[in-house]
DNA sequence: GGCCGAATAGCAAATTTTTGCTATGTTTTT
DNA sequence: AAAAACATAGCAAAAATTTGCTATTCGGCC
């Protein structure tokens, strides 16, 4: 169902080819009139300047090779005030979702999803409600049942461990005694019940700890 | 130009979004005449199953969620000896690009590609060509002095210890002496020149081997 | 046919990590 | 103000990892 303010749609994605396939799957299911792919955020600035006071919906990837998407909300909002954000991203992390939704875009849709999502988030959006991909939603619920809390510090030396150092270098960098980094790591250790510090590195990874 | 025997394509990629975009490039500029893509592994390999003998070409995803496109080649080999293989890669590591072009499939293509170099690759392949996307030789090419490579076998080790796995359970899950993954262990530690585990884990993530 | 790298396997010693205890001062929370 | 949590530190023993060697087999490659 499109209507007068709904036909554009732009993509800035730096992988060329999924910019390009992703425009040709918005127009094959008419989700929009026009559509135009970009792989540079410059030339995507100046076709968003050029479009003047049009309604557009941009998809926009997190990714971006020198910055992020998120870098770019503010010159989006300056050249087209009434453009609608979709971010579109291939990431997995709760905490980096998190972020995303902090910044309120008009919808957060993951690059595992599927036509019907790409539908559920469009329509979300002309009836002026957010949208947010249900795989993120329910990463989001997963996380907050995290069973385990570090403290600060705790993530402090964790950064040492997973950069490699050894517990003599950590506690010499850090003026310990290497008793004390040899607590703080069974202690982290024992709340994820593990038994080696590749174990406790690799779920801290998994989470978004470090 | 077609001929009879290169009108199918496959796409596997576990970004749903992207595969299906991706199936409405190929068909759009002809490149094949019919196309079909897949989310999943396990439909994948069906499909590819019951396409028996016919000439099919394979757009791949390096990253797949549980395991790699690499891990797929086997079992891809058996089901269509006449499968061409391309993988479709958004990595940026001439480490894994190097690892990628061992195991000499019949394209890489770099997702930040643009059309024009997908057609180049899918023409190459139909003389009887390789082909390696011109970003990815440059990357070559910058990094002529690699700092080390890692043999498949090896890989696969490293997976494991970055799962955690110790020496002993790694041995036990691969039915290998205790001996000979410490031997394996060591070789890799001694191409990146580091102490522990965790110096090599972190190496292998910082430069996308695992 | 000979050479080389890769995968396999072994022994022994040196080193590091892990674990089972305890303990003390300092924050933070209730 | 008491209780709980955090950061610090220690000893000793058990377990795992790392290192310095060697060795066999198998596949490519010139």
């Amino acid at each position: 169902m499109l209507t007068n303010d709904s036909q554009l749609a732009v993509i800035l994605d730096d992988h060329g080819l999924f910019a390009t396939s992703f425009s040709l799957l918005l127009e094959k299911y008419r989700l929009f009139h026009f559509v135009k792919s970009f792989d540079s955020k410059d030339d995507f600035l100046r076709f968003l300047e050029s479009s003047g006071t049009q309604k557009v919906y941009i998809f926009l990837d997190y990714y971006l090779s020198e910055e992020t998407g998120l870098s770019l909300l503010p010159e989006i909002g300056r050249l087209n005030r009434d453009a609608k954000t979709i971010f579109l991203t291939s990431a997995v992390s709760p905490l980096l979702i998190q972020t995303l939704k902090n910044y309120n875009p008009d919808g957060i849709l993951s690059k595992s999803s599927n036509l019907d999502t790409l539908k559920s988030c469009v329509a979300s959006i002309r009836l002026g409600k957010n949208f947010i991909d249900p795989f993120f939603e329910k990463l989001l619920e997963n996380h907050q049942s995290l069973p385990v809390k570090f403290t600060p510090r705790e993530i402090e030396l964790l950064k040492h461990f997973a950069r490699g150092d050894s517990i003599a270098k950590t506690a010499e960098k850090l003026f310990l005694s290497p008793h004390t980094v040899v607590a703080h790591r069974r202690k982290m250790m024992a709340k994820i019940n593990c038994q080696s510090i590749t174990q406790l590195i690799t779920f801290a990874r998994e989470h978004e700890v470090i």
